[in-house]
DNA sequence: TCTGGGGTCCTAGGACCC
DNA sequence: TCTGGGGTCCTAGGACCC
């Protein structure tokens, strides 16, 4: 018997979640986010139909953008809490076959399957891609192979709709024709980089790298090697829980007066506040973060001595560490703020109150 | 064209400890 | 007086993903 792994993601995630409850829509150019005719936004699309993607039209994509490439898409505001339910569904469909189902993203999980053919495993991708359809009603890629990274990019060549197997011994042929960049993790930048060894494939990187960059890339670049010659790889273990949550709000116009930065912090860190006591979470880290008009980046975060909750915890510690980095920026560039957001991670459960730190929960020696 | 709102993981330097 | 090697934690930034 040979350990498979079913890497299943969902076309179109939100789209086809929207279509769930307008059938009608089905074959026309959806797209998910904000619609730029209704006034100017700083919005993004968040899902668009592959008829809309004919148009050009991709996910991240600025909607005015968007808009101007397909000027007759039906724009449908996100509903993320449908959306999260959507995935639950999917999630609950595929534990009813097989138990343990790894989340690897809102709209990807992944399943094991023992079987002792590619064929028996590829079968199982097709029921299981039939089931989806007709009990969840969403369409959906799968990627079978004996590692989950191999799993995800046969998922890719397999979308939409199709389902794509890869034998153990054909790993390093599948591989080999596809660009650098189809490997998770590996995006414009270390595209780029690669290119100036002259890697442009992965079969490429299966020649192994040159020293100079065996220096650059150290530990992901032996990753690159292994997987592109199909050697067993490491898989990151399966999700255990959420290790950071955060807050953002991008303003209408860049913003130049503190105090009305601190009022958004502010009401962050009591909207974050209230998400993680509905988890029962408890964080000993909080940050802040700042995207400035020029769309770099400055955060500043704060551990605390002991694991804390609550608003005003929250509150209090974003509120300072927004004063801190407003003032580095005021004695320097005085850019104005895009973005803010409050960030906390280094969770405990909140049950797992330890009684001799319980005393100094809060009230810990003074932070700075 | 002008870039959301979530997240994860990695690196690197300094502090601190043994 | 000048000096090690290894490990962990904290902070800041960056790349990447959906």
């Amino acid at each position: 018997m040979v350990r498979w792994v079913l890497y299943i993601d969902i076309d179109a995630f939100y789209v086809s979640c929207e279509l769930r409850d307008r059938p009608d829509l089905a074959g026309r150019p959806v797209i998910v986010g904000p619609d730029p005719s209704k006034g100017p936004t700083r919005g993004v699309v968040l899902s668009a139909s592959y008829e809309a993607r004919a148009f050009g039209v991709r996910s991240a994509m600025p909607v005015g953008e968007a808009g101007r490439r397909c000027p007759d898409a039906i724009w449908i505001s996100a509903d993320f809490p449908k959306y999260g339910r959507a995935a639950e569904e999917v999630r609950a469909r595929l534990a009813l076959r097989f138990g343990d189902v790894v989340p690897l993203s809102i709209d990807e999980a992944a399943v094991r399957v023992e079987a002792a053919e590619a064929d028996d495993a590829g079968r199982v991708a097709r029921e299981v891609q039939a089931d989806l359809k007709a009990e969840v009603h969403l369409p959906s890629s799968i990627g079978v192979a004996t590692s989950r990274t191999v799993a995800k990019i046969a998922s890719d060549r397999a979308k939409p709709g199709g389902v794509v197997v890869v034998r153990p011994e054909s790993v390093a042929s599948f591989l080999a024709p596809l660009p650098a960049r189809s490997i998770p993790g590996v995006g414009p930048k270390t595209e780029a980089r690669l290119a100036t060894y002259g890697i442009a494939t992965i079969g490429d990187l299966a020649k192994g790298l040159p020293l100079a960059a065996r220096r650059e890339f150290g530990d992901t670049g032996r990753f690159f090697v292994r997987l592109a010659r199909g050697e067993e790889i490491i898989e990151g273990p399966d999700v255990l829980g959420p290790r950071s949550r955060s807050s953002d709000r991008t303003f209408e116009a860049d913003v130049s007066d503190p105090r009305e930065v601190e009022v958004a912090v502010d009401r962050l860190a009591r909207e974050l506040a209230e998400s993680l006591a509905k988890e029962r979470l408890r964080f000993q880290t909080v940050a802040v973060g700042v995207r400035w008009e020029d769309f770099s980046r400055t955060t500043r975060s704060r551990t605390l001595a002991a694991a804390a909750d609550g608003a005003e915890r929250v509150a209090t510690t974003a509120r300072r560490l927004f004063e801190e980095l407003w003032a580095a920026e005021a004695a320097g560039r005085q850019r104005k703020v895009r973005t803010v957001s409050v960030h906390t991670e280094r969770f405990r459960p909140a049950t797992d109150r330890q009684r001799t730190l319980d005393g100094f929960d809060g009230a810990g020696p003074p932070v700075k």
